[in-house]
DNA sequence: CGGGGCCATAAACGCGGCTTATGATCGCTG
DNA sequence: CAGCGATCATAAGCCGCGTTTATGGCCCCG
C-alpha cells in the first residue's frame, strides 16, 4: 500500500469518477483506474462501483475511504512538522485566536510567556469563525484560544477564560442606549450567522431556541468579525458578542449592550498532542496559571 | 514522501542503528542509508545525527518520528478497515473485554444487542489487563469494556458500569473468613500488580498511596487474571478486583472479602470514531440503556 | 596497529507505475 | 435508432527510482 494510492483514493471519491480526478491530480486516467484496482486487489476488497457517468463508493469503500484521508491526513502533518523545525523550531510559538480572542488575558498571556521564555517569540494568527480547530489539527498553529462550542477532537484543551455576552446594534436602534437587553427582546432582529463553524456553535451563539420557544430570525451569514460588523453598522442585522469585542472593535456606528440572562462565553485554550512542545508546555502552563488568578 | 520511508524511519529510530533496522526490515543498509537521506533532503531538515556507533535522533528527528510513527499507523489501519470489510463487514461485531467484563452487564448487554440486531454476531475477545484500549486503537475490537482509569486519548467513553472491590485471598488467610476488610488492614501484604498498564493505573487498584500514607508491599507481577488467581491461591500474594471476579472466578482455593473503604470499580464502554459502524452506535446504545436501569 | 563495528558511495539491475493509444459499454439525443 | 460523447478498462512501451552487491572511509577498542 502506497500513500500515493491513498491519495488517489481520496480524490477518486471527491470527484465522483476517474477523469475529473486524475485532472485535479495531474496524471492520467488511466493511471488512476491502474491503483485503484491494485489497491483493491490488495486489500482484497471492491471500493467502487464503476458506472456509466463515474464511480460510486461501496460501504467497505466509504471505510477505507475515511481511514485513507486520515492517514493521508497525519502524513501530512509529518511535513508540517518538519516544515516547523526547518523555519524556526523552538524559537516562535504559533498562537491562533479569533476576533478579540480571550480579550486581556490573550495579551497578558503573551506578556508572561514572553516574560518565562526570554527567547521565545509569540507570532499571532487570527483566523476566521471556526477555523482555529482545524488550523491546531494541521500544524497551523502550535496552540489557540478556542470560543466553546467546538469540537475538540483530537485536541488538548483547558477551559482559560469566560466572559458575559453583549449585542451588537448600529447606533440609533430602539435598543442601543438601554442598560441590558434580554434575549428575548431581539427576537425580531435579524440575527448574525456563520456557515464556517458547525450548527451546534451557531445556535449556541444564537440562542436557539430562545428560552420562550421560539427561533431567532435568521439574518446575512459571515465568515468573520469584521464582516459581521460591518453588516451591523449598516443595519442590516444585530449580532451576539463577548463583552470584550466592544472594546477591542469599538466603532462609532456601533453600540453595545449587555445580555442579562444568557450564558457567558467560555474560551478554551488547545493545542494538539502532535504538536505539543516544550514551548506549548509553557504557554499552556503561563496562561493556567494568569487564569487561576483570573477568576 | 513515501509511507515505506516513514516506515524506515520509525525502525531506524527504534533500532538506532541502520544495519540493525536494516536486517529487521530485510533490506539491505545501503537502502535505508539512501532512504534517509532522501527524506532529510525532502523534508529539508537533519533527522538524524551520524555517529560512529549509531545514529541519533535531532530534535527534528524525534518529532518528525513521532509524527510518522502515527501516519503508519492510520495507514496500516486502512488495511484493517478494510480486512474487517474483507471478513463480515455488517454482521459482526467484536466487544472486546478483560478478565470479568463489567459483569453481569457484559451478557446483558450481548443479549439486548441481540435482540435489537438479529442479523448480527458478537464476537466477544478476552484482552491481557490494559490491552483493550490499544485493540481498540489499532482495530483489533471495534468497541471495549474498559477498566477505569485508562488512556482513553483518541476513544469515545461513556462510564456504563460500577461495581464494588474486593480483596482476593487464598482459602486459610488471616482474612479469609471476614465480613469486610479495610484497605490499611492489608498493608503487609504483598499484592499482585502488573507492567501491562501504565503506572496511573496500577497505583489506583492498588490503592497507593494508603489512606495512612503508606506504599503498598508490591508482590508478583502478572499479566492476566488467571496468572493472577494462581499466584493468588498458591499464597504468594493477595490481589484486588472488582466484586464480579468474585462469582466470575469462582475457585474452591480462593477466598473474597469485600474492601470497605476504597473507591469502586468504574467500567466504560469506549469505541474509536474511526471504526464507529452502525453496529457499534447500536451497541454502545443498547448498552446504555441497560446502564441506565441497572443504577 | 589491526580488526570490527559503523555509515556513505558507486554502479548495475529490474520492478512497477506512468504515459499514449485504443477498446468496450452505456445513455442521451436528434 | 444511429451516433456521439461521456464513462472506465486494457495494452504496450518507456523510464524513474529504489533496490542490490561491492567497496571505501571513519572511529573505537583491544
Amino acid at each position: 500500500m502506497e500513500l500515493r494510492q491513498l491519495r488517489y483514493l481520496v480524490a477518486i471519491d471527491e470527484h465522483g469518477n476517474l477523469g475529473r480526478a486524475a485532472r485535479a491530480l495531474f496524471v492520467s486516467q488511466p493511471a488512476l483506474s491502474y491503483a485503484l484496482k491494485s489497491l483493491e486487489s490488495e486489500l482484497g476488497v471492491r471500493l467502487f462501483e464503476r458506472t456509466p457517468g463515474g464511480v460510486v463508493a461501496t460501504a467497505a469503500g466509504r471505510d477505507v475511504v475515511r481511514a485513507a484521508s486520515e492517514a493521508v491526513r497525519r502524513a501530512d502533518l509529518v511535513a508540517a512538522v518538519a516544515a516547523r523545525h526547518r523555519r524556526d523550531a523552538d524559537r516562535v510559538l504559533r498562537v491562533g485566536f479569533e476576533a478579540s480572542g480571550a480579550g486581556e488575558l490573550t495579551t497578558k498571556a503573551r506578556a508572561e510567556f514572553a516574560r518565562r521564555h526570554p527567547g521565545a517569540r509569540v507570532e499571532p494568527k487570527r483566523f476566521d469563525w471556526g477555523e482555529e480547530a482545524e488550523a491546531l489539527r494541521d500544524g497551523r498553529v502550535d496552540v489557540a484560544f478556542v470560543w466553546l462550542p467546538a469540537d475538540l477532537a483530537g485536541l488538548r484543551s483547558v477551559v482559560v477564560h469566560t466572559e458575559p455576552r453583549v449585542v451588537g446594534l448600529p447606533v440609533g436602534h430602539r435598543l442601543a442606549d438601554r442598560e441590558g437587553v434580554s434575549v428575548v427582546e431581539t427576537n425580531g432582529e435579524p440575527l448574525m450567522w456563520t456557515e464556517r463553524a458547525p450548527r451546534a456553535w451557531v445556535d449556541w451563539w444564537a440562542v436557539n431556541p430562545r428560552p420562550d420557544g421560539s427561533e431567532p430570525l435568521w439574518g446575512p451569514k459571515n465568515d468573520n468579525v469584521e464582516e459581521m460588523l460591518e453588516q451591523v453598522a449598516e443595519g442590516a442585522a444585530i449580532c451576539f458578542a463577548p463583552s470584550s469585542m466592544a472594546s477591542y472593535y469599538a466603532r462609532p456606528d456601533l453600540a453595545w449592550v449587555p445580555l442579562t440572562d444568557v450564558e457567558p462565553l467560555r474560551v478554551a485554550l488547545s493545542w494538539s498532542d502532535d504538536t505539543e512542545t516544550a514551548l506549548v508546555r509553557g504557554f499552556v502552563e503561563a496562561v493556567s496559571d494568569l487564569a487561576v488568578t483570573e477568576t
